[in-house]
DNA sequence: AAACAGGCCTAAA
DNA sequence: TTTAGGCCTGTT
């Protein structure tokens, strides 16, 4: 199990022990828009109604600034840091050796993925962010993400500069399609909007999901506008916590069809295929950054 | 300047 | 059931 230990001291917590956690990874994987680097080597970002940010100290101890005893449960589900990875790698493993297939790629995923730690963020947040996230890319993902919260979300004031919670759905909802393509959503304002105002009318109850299997909660989410198959499975990886979802983007196309064979199916790499295919995903990015591979 | 960005929708076979 | 265009915008 992961032992890690945690110390309050005023509105800071300090968190050692904790393996697999590296704030470069979990916050640049793709995984969340809402952190950025600070200049002083931390990770800053808006959780909920409040600015949290992750100082890495050494190789397993952290200190999150403005997380209270109080806040520290939400976050430790945020972050899944009751999560062990050194379990869910060996089930990985474990699987595709069960079914006869290479883990030399796998290993060595991992071996530079080491530190990346799957989150479970707001629901909301998270289906509206990766609507947004279809066709585009990061920086842009993040701009508008930005906009949409100063326009619609709710200022707070933390150590004297203004931030923006993410809007509600119902906040959303109320602003129109309209005032969402001036954020410069593109194609995607209609979506949002459907979205938004399906949570609103009830047409879709994001807390019920929960409790469906992947697939059933796949088909839900799929019934707005502008999610498919991949964003469903980011939603429900990301937002949701199920590790058996398994988002196909080009990146992890490229590599199933590289590494794997042609019929490869998820389900080769057992329940915790969604932390796999991340795995994966980052693995070939490193590789294609570090010039070790071309596209 | 044309292509592309962590897809999805729609129309057409 | 599968496949080709088109899509807002910003960047290279």
């Amino acid at each position: 199990m992961s032992e890690y230990k945690v110390a309050f001291k005023n509105d800071t917590v300090i968190i050692s022990g904790l393996d697999h956690f590296k704030p470069e990874l979990v916050f640049d994987c793709g995984q969340c828009f809402n952190f950025e680097v600070t200049e002083d080597g931390g990770f800053s970002g808006v959780v909920l109604d409040r600015v949290v940010t992750v100082y890495p100290v050494d190789e397993s101890t952290f200190k999150l600034c403005n997380v209270d005893e109080k806040f520290f449960s939400y976050i430790s589900s945020y972050f899944c840091l009751d999560d062990d990875y050194d379990t869910v790698c060996r089930d990985i493993i474990s699987s595709l050796e069960k079914e006869g297939r290479d883990t030399d790629v796998m290993k060595k995923a991992m071996e530079a993925g080491r530190g990346i730690r799957l989150m479970k963020q707001d629901k909301w947040q998270t289906l509206c962010s990766f609507i947004i996230s279809q066709n585009n890319n990061i920086p842009r993902i993040k701009k508008i993400i930005g906009t949409l919260s100063r326009e619609f979300g709710t200022p707070f004031t933390y150590e004297g500069k203004t931030y923006y919670t993410f809007p509600t759905a119902k906040a959303l909802y109320e602003a129109g399609e309209d005032a969402i393509f001036e954020c410069k959503t593109g194609f995607r304002a209609k979506y949002i909007y459907d979205a938004a105002s399906r949570v609103v009318k009830g047409q879709i109850d994001l807390e019920l999901i929960d409790s469906m299997t992947t697939c059933e909660a796949a088909q839900c989410l799929m019934e707005i506008k502008g999610v498919g198959p991949k964003v469903a499975a980011c939603v429900l990886l990301f937002g949701y916590g199920k590790k058996d979802a398994f988002p196909i983007d080009v990146w992890v196309k490229k590599v199933l069809s590289k590494y794997y064979d042609e019929k490869f199916s998820p389900e080769y790499f057992g329940k915790y295929s969604g932390i796999a295919q991340q795995y994966l995903f980052y693995y070939e990015r490193y590789l294609v950054s570090k010039n070790i591979i071309s596209n």
